[in-house]
Order: C-alpha cells, then sequence, then structure tokens
DNA sequence: TGTACATCAGTGAACGCGCGTTCACTGATGTAC
DNA sequence: TGTACATCAGTGAACGCGCGTTCACTGATGTAC
C-alpha cells in the first residue's frame, strides 16, 4: 500500500462515482455504491474525501475535464472549428442519450446540483464558460452564441432521454440538431 | 370529514408535492415533507396514493398542466403566436429561474426522471409533446422547431441555475432568447 | 544489513437518523330502519 | 325525527432498512538507529 496504490484507488473512487453519479443520480447513488464499483469496502472513504458533498465536487469536475480535455488543445482556427464540430456531433446523438454515465453532467447532475451550495455552484459555472468556449465559433471565447448552443445541447438531451422509446428520442435528437443549425447559421 | 374535503386534502397534497418536488428535488423530498405542507400528518397519505412513485406522477402532470392550460386554450392564429410569445418571455427570465418551485418541471425533475420507468415515462413523453404544440411557430402541430425551442428553453433555465450570480444568470436567459430568436428566423 | 517503531490505507462493525410503508385507533360522516 | 352502525380520512407509533459517518483494528510501508 504505497503512496502511488493510494492514488489509484482515489482515481478509482472518482472515476467509479462521475459515472454512478451521471448513471443514477447523485441522492440515488451511496458512498457504499461507489466505493464498491471502486472494488474497495465503503469504510476506507473517509481516508480520500472529508465528505459525499467533496466526492460530488470532485466527481463533477472530473467528469467535466473528460469531456472537454480533448477539445481544448485545440489551437489553429481550423482545429478549433473541428473541435466545435466533433463536440457537437458526439453530443447530440442517441449514443450519447443512452449512456449517461460517460456523458455531460451537466444534464444529468445539473438540476440536482442547482439545489447545492456556493461551493458547487464555482464548479458548475466554470463548466458552462468552459464548454461555451469549445462550442463557440468565434473560437474560444465565451459569448452569447456559446452559451445558447449548449443551453440547446443541454435541452437536447434531458428531453431525449425523457422519451418513451428510441425512436421519439432520435427524432428529439434530430430537431436538436436542426435548431443548433439554424440557430448559429446566421446569427448576428 | 366529507367527500369534498378529502379532495381538498388531495389537492392540497398533490400541489405542496409539486412545489417542492421542483424546489428540492423528487429524492431530496419525503413523504413527510410533503404531508406537513399539506396540513397533514404522513400517516394519512396512503389514503390518497398507493406509493411515492405515484405521487411523483401526479405531481409531474399537475405541473404540467398548470404550465400549459393557460396557452393550450388559444384557437385562432392570433391567439396562438401570442401564447408562444408569451410563454417563451414568461420562461426565460430571473424570476423562473429563481423560483423553481413553480417552474417547468422537466427542468426541475427531467433528469431525475430520465432513471424511472416506462409509466413516468409516458407522463414525460406527453409532457415534451404538448409544450411542443404551444412552442411551435405553425401551431398546435408538433414539428422539429417546437421541440428544438423546448430543448432551448429547459437547457438555458438548467444555466441559469447553475451560475454563480445573478449577474451570470442573467446573462445566460438573455443568450437562450436571443438563441430562440436567432434558431427561429429563418427555419426552412 | 537488521530491528523497532510510527504511519496510514483499507476493513467491517457500529452509531444515530430519516426514509417509505404499515397499522391500530379515533371520531366525524352519512346511511338504514 | 331519532338511533344504531358501517365507512373511512386522518393520527401517531411502529416496522425494517439503508443512509452518511465514526471507530477500533489489521497489516503492509518506510524510516530511524
Amino acid at each position: 500500500m504505497s503512496e502511488a496504490e493510494k492514488q489509484k484507488s482515489h482515481a478509482r473512487i472518482i472515476n467509479a462515482a462521475a459515472r454512478l453519479f451521471r448513471n443514477e443520480g447523485v441522492g440515488a447513488t451511496s458512498i457504499s455504491d461507489v466505493m464498491q464499483a471502486a472494488g474497495l469496502t465503503h469504510g476506507g472513504f473517509y481516508r480520500h474525501f472529508p465528505s459525499k458533498e467533496a466526492l460530488i465536487e470532485a466527481a463533477f469536475s472530473k467528469a467535466v475535464d473528460d469531456l472537454l480535455a480533448e477539445w481544448e488543445t485545440a489551437e489553429t482556427e481550423h482545429q478549433k472549428e473541428q473541435a466545435r464540430e466533433d463536440y457537437l456531433s458526439r453530443y447530440l446523438s442517441l449514443g450519447h442519450a443512452q449512456n449517461a454515465g460517460s456523458g455531460c453532467p451537466v444534464a444529468t447532475m445539473g438540476a440536482e446540483l442547482a439545489t447545492h451550495g456556493k461551493t458547487t455552484k464555482a464548479e458548475t459555472s466554470k463548466a458552462i464558460e468552459r464548454t461555451s468556449r469549445v462550442l463557440d465559433p468565434r473560437g474560444n471565447v465565451a459569448t452569447d452564441q456559446g452559451i445558447a448552443t449548449m443551453a440547446t445541447l443541454v435541452g437536447t438531451i434531458t428531453l431525449a432521454r425523457l422519451a418513451n422509446s428510441e425512436d421519439e428520442a432520435e427524432k428529439i435528437i434530430e430537431a436538436g440538431k436542426q435548431g443548433v443549425q439554424h440557430m448559429l447559421e446566421n446569427w448576428a
């Protein structure tokens, strides 16, 4: 049980939490659930985090990083446009709707985190800013276009997950795609 | 304790649940919380509903009705357009972001209901259809435009509630407004 | 190099607590005669 | 019109259960001499 092994456990706990919180919801996931998924027993949790609240914050941040890091490295205009397009087409897909556990944490945890305090708000606010930058057509700035695009994405995937058939979900995603396209087409 | 009084209690329970579920979340609201808010004790709950699940369904449906009924009565083209505009401007407001308890149940309860079963999906699916109809510029039909508009609304209010200041929330709502406008402006 | 010791990640039992649900009871309602 | 009785909304104690958190303990690590 070296320092390196502790860090591996730590990472497993965060990853398990990030997946379970998105799949089942923050409130519906217990610390025992998380620790079991990480291959540990519940008692050891407090060697890694002071509270469930701290884990929620860490898991949310990790999920945001996993989703954005790949695209934030874009430097040239061409790379930025490619990043934006790739992010959009991955986000608005049936796969994303059906695999909440590896998808956008704002769509899955957002409403639940909205009732939390200031500490969590700092993280969610940062996530909105970062995502908007990736999505903004002008590249790495946060303007209304990036925010409005993100809003349409989050709303579309939320609606798609509330549909009662795969066909209906696909129709909603298609509508979201067209919506984003029309929105950005003639923006002042 | 006549039949009429039972119905009054029933309505108070549903209204209290609809408010608390949207304000605090479905999982974070207990049956005791709901009954207390309705001016009753928890034990009597099961004279009105067979389970918490049934209450969730009833409260969600009630919230949808409260939000839509006023606009669904529009008949003439002019009334329909007015309904659509009124719905939009009420939805995209700071007041809506700050008063989740009387606002859109899809934005507050949606993510939590997505993990539920078929019965709830029937209700959420219906809510999407109804809202899309009110929002569609062609009037009382469910097309991609209505769905994409609804998605932007749900996403915008979700993001606004995750902002860590009133100013930031207002900026997000403004971006959402412009997004909807640009989206609908030149739709094929 | 070998030994004694402090550290601490992980275990599993235990804590108080609030949850959803059940139940015996109360007392007002309204029907039967 | 008056009386006996069935119904049932609402009460509050109780149920088993799982939650977040604490704690005494284990045993491997790595440092001190």
